[in-house]
RNA sequence: GUGGUUUUAGCUCAGUUGGUUAGAGCGCCUGAUUGUGGUUCAGGAGGUCGUGGGUUCGAGCCCCAUAUUCCACCCCA
């Protein structure tokens, strides 16, 4: 067989046991929040059937979907219908249109996010579970985007869902949990903003033109990078007027506080019934956040905050929504999430309303590594080496090799009688922060060597006095 | 999917108008130190210059294709 230069596929990434540690630390911080609130973890299957995730997610999120060629010979079974053979092939004469091609050749697709699979799971699942049902799910998911800096194709979401709770507590719990975890994480400035479906509808509405409330918000979602005039220019290509521009200049504008913007909001949405109803909702979740957080003042509380011109995966998000940034580093959303009130009703479970949310575990992490935020808890290696000078010094060690385990005390014998230079090189590669000199003077005092890799300091102790430091010593 | 950018030692990067044997720092290996790492000193190994074609007497450098990185758009975690 031909060699072949190892290589990575785009946008995936190999994790070192160093790397494995910190992305283990961040998902069992984030585990350990969404626990607190009550959500139970599940697993889906890394793909799913094609059909469970097409049109989900928008004609340009299709395109990202991962498809899997299907085994056998599928071009034997694949025929094209009648429309194929007249309609015109771009190239070649196969008499397919790569869309019509598409499901005959592939069945299978990899999941693309966890809400869509956690859909499909309720809606499969329904007799089994108790409604209210939260669920939490830390999973990759693949896109077949472009990579860039905190863009991959494979990448960890960890995402919390509820269905069937109309309840906005849900959504403050959100905003409390999003705050738990980031601030867990070392985070210190993050934003949380959050909007209302109901009130980009309100205002579509208001324009006389609700049709265009898609077109509308992917506009005003790029304030902060256009500006203003971009904006509007962006708004009159995507079909508005001059005068409809003039009437959102305010609308996009709005400052303040969440008080005062919601106060004005109410003025211009006075027609609308619709976008009352955004704002009330918005209301709710805030005076829930108060009472949950008196300390925090709730309402002014700064890291959340009413931005009229978030946007996001409107092609589902009926109310709430969310979308979390950290202000430390130049970083795409860290999170985001938001509710829908029938998501299961495309497999077939109508009237089932769920809002979730979801951490992007691979741009926490690169956020964490770019401002040096990993504990140095969060690489948790061998805490101790025992060392290995000849054959008589092994067989002397390997009892207290196993105390030490049987203690919790994560230990490794060096398993061959290299140079002592060697065996410590090894231990400090590997930080680990004990070693245990075992030679002939040792053995026959019964007085172990207990060398302190970072202070060097060495001191002679019996096994069992060894281990009972150890132990304590693993705390700190 | 569109436009641009990057790729040279394990890592980060130099490399002049195309010209002998492609360099540095860090890391790695060996020794000074027969039972002491992280400091110091001496020595050493390591490159098909992303890949495949082409131009040329001669290519790391020029041309074409392709992969990859990062950036902008699109969209998103």
């Amino acid at each position: 067989m031909a060699q072949i230069k190892p290589s990575l596929a785009k946008g995936t990434r190999d994790f070192s046991p160093e790397e494995m540690e910190k992305r283990t630390y961040i998902f069992d911080t984030i585990r350990t929040v969404f626990r607190k609130y009550g959500y139970r973890e599940i697993q889906t299957p890394s793909f799913e059937n094609l059909g469970t995730l097409t049109g989900k997610y928008g004609d340009e999120g299709d395109k990202l979907i991962f498809k899997i060629l299907n085994s056998g010979d599928f071009w034997e079974k694949a025929v094209p219908t009648d429309r194929d053979l007249h309609s015109a092939p771009k190239s070649g004469s196969n008499g397919f249109s790569s869309k019509s091609l598409l499901p005959l050749i592939a069945e299978k697709a990899l999941r693309y996010d966890l809400t869509v699979p956690f859909a499909r799971y309720v809606v499969m699942h329904q007799n089994e579970i108790t409604l209210p049902f939260k669920r939490y799910q830390i999973q990759p998911v693949w896109r077949a985007d472009r990579p860039q800096k905190g863009r991959y194709r494979e990448f960890y979401q960890c995402d919390a869902d509820v269905v069937g709770s109309e309840s906005l507590l849900n959504e403050a719990e959100f905003v409390l949990i999003y705050q738990e975890a980031l601030s867990s994480l070392g985070l210190t400035d993050f934003t949380i903003k959050i909007n209302n479906r109901k009130i980009l509808a309100g205002i579509a509405e208001l324009l006389g033109k609700p049709e265009l409330i898609v077109d509308m918000t992917v506009a005003i979602d790029k304030l902060d990078k256009i500006g203003l005039e971009g904006v509007s220019n962006e708004l009159i290509v995507r079909g508005f007027t001059e005068g409809d521009v003039e009437k959102l200049k305010p609308v996009i504008l709005l400052k303040g506080t969440n008080e005062e913007k919601l106060a004005r909001l109410k003025k211009v949405l006075e027609g609308s019934e619709t976008g009352l109803r955004g704002i009330a909702e918005i209301e709710t979740v805030f005076e829930y956040l108060s009472l949950l957080s008196p300390a925090d003042g709730g309402l002014e509380n700064p890291d959340c905050q009413l931005d009229i011109t978030l946007a996001r995966g409107l092609n589902y998000y009926t109310g709430c929504i969310f979308e979390v940034k950290t202000n430390q580093v130049a970083m795409g959303s860290i999170g985001g999430g938001g509710r829908y009130d029938d998501l299961t009703g495309m497999f077939g479970l109508k009237g089932l309303t769920g809002v979730g949310i979801s951490f992007g575990a691979d741009r926490i992490y690169d956020v964490l590594e770019e401002l040096g935020l990993f504990p140095a808890g969060a690489v948790q290696g061998t805490r101790v080496l025992i060392s290995n000078f000849d054959e008589k010094a092994e067989r002397y060690a390997l009892p207290i090799l196993q105390q030490l385990r049987k203690n919790g005390i994560a230990a490794e014998l060096y398993p061959t009688a290299a140079k002592l230079k060697k065996q410590l090189a090894y231990a400090d590669a590997r930080h680990i922060p004990y070693v245990i000199l075992i030679g002939e003077e040792e053995m026959q005092s019964g007085l172990l060597s207990l060398k302190n890799m970072q202070t060097g300091e060495q001191q002679k102790l019996s096994a069992n006095e060894l281990t009972g430091q150890l132990f304590l010593a693993q705390g700190l």
